[in-house]
DNA sequence: CCCCTAATGCAAGTTGACTTGCGTTACACG
DNA sequence: CGTGTAACGCAAGTCAACTTGCATTAGGGG
């Protein structure tokens, strides 16, 4: 019976109308509810009162809690950062790193963060791999721009430099949990452009 | 009855004897539960069990099940680290940071940072304060005779040096997730070293 | 417009983290 | 050595994450 039998090779999946809805409905009260108790406190049955859905629903799309507070939290994530001009390499790297901490220090910025480090799916990796690779595409026009104005020295990896800028930000926001003054973001970016030989 | 009720001002703790062998045998359990299942799957109670210990005394000594982990990495992390001298600092820098990336590719070094990113108990605070000073001062060590050599521009501070060496690993490995192979560990001491500058 | 079925609603159950009250053991101090 | 009490053993219970089987609803392709 190949005539009365005939199914798309992929099962069609519903994005549009309800799905999307419900969606939407979740990862908001999620955000709504991490921003007022925390990322501890978050809990999954609150989600599913405020977002009018039913716990299940919850469960059979995302799994577990913490990949659904880490998609809420991408979602909100996923806008375009503007990239510095200020006419100097000090300055386009000083804007950047302000631009990362102002980003950081914010509640959700922080628990991205945090989740991003805790996070081991490899279904997140595909979202993992393009946060970065924004970013890094932002540090490398900053330094490609430098490079011909001769404030760069030639042959410097890009990849590289935008980690060696940020490096220490992640350092002191994740591990040592020092402060995040301009003192030290400036320190920061004299270092990378002067290195610490004589 | 002032006579009678003589206690001390501090409530007599005690350490030593089956305090002390119970805390040794659940630290040793925990270990041994999270190297052989992960971190994800450590239970209370097979720990308790391995212990040979009732999981209330778990509860009550260490609260949760992250302080209890976090306590026994941190018991077996606390040994004193060498401080490389191959002569130059560009050696020691290395040096240095090999010898991080060792620690940290260990599965309780990957797990130690993993656990300190997450936790967030004051309890611990003294612990983490304790981990990077004894770190920081072996990086101050190392650049304070590359000055007395000349090899070190006057003035760098140590603590920034520090985390500007150690600060690209500690992203690729918890953020960025990219390998942590030896050319990208000189690539760093040598962007350290000469910064981006022409 | 109809029909297949993906996605949701619903109810009941499992699991493990964490708590509490009370009796018991064995350090620590005199 | 006794003795007070901190720390442990034990039992029972709470709570939230997560699961499962089945009925119901509503996309979206035909």
């Amino acid at each position: 019976m190949p005539e009365s039998s005939r199914q798309p090779a992929t099962a069609a999946r519903r994005t549009g109308g309800r799905s999307a809805r419900v969606r939407a409905a979740v990862l908001q009260a999620t955000v709504d509810v991490v921003l007022e108790h925390g990322a501890d406190a978050l809990s999954i049955a609150e989600v599913a009162q405020r977002a009018g859905v039913h716990e299940t629903s919850i469960y059979r799309r995302w799994g577990t809690k913490a990949a659904l507070a880490l998609d809420a939290v991408l979602d909100r994530t996923r806008t375009d950062l503007p990239t510095p001009d200020t006419g100097t390499l000090r300055g386009d790297l000083l804007a950047l790193l302000h631009d990362t901490a102002a980003f950081v220090r914010t509640p959700l910025g922080g628990l991205l963060l945090r989740m991003a480090v805790q996070e081991d799916l490899a279904e997140y990796e595909a979202a993992r791999d393009e946060f970065w690779t924004t970013r890094f595409a932002v540090g490398a026009q900053v330094l490609d721009r430098a490079e011909s104005r001769g404030e760069l020295r030639p042959g410097v990896d890009r990849r590289l430099a935008f980690e060696a800028l940020t490096g220490p930000l992640h350092t002191r926001l994740l591990l040592t949990r020092e402060p995040l003054d301009d003192a030290f973001l400036e320190a920061t970016v004299d270092l990378l452009l002067t290195g610490i030989g004589p």
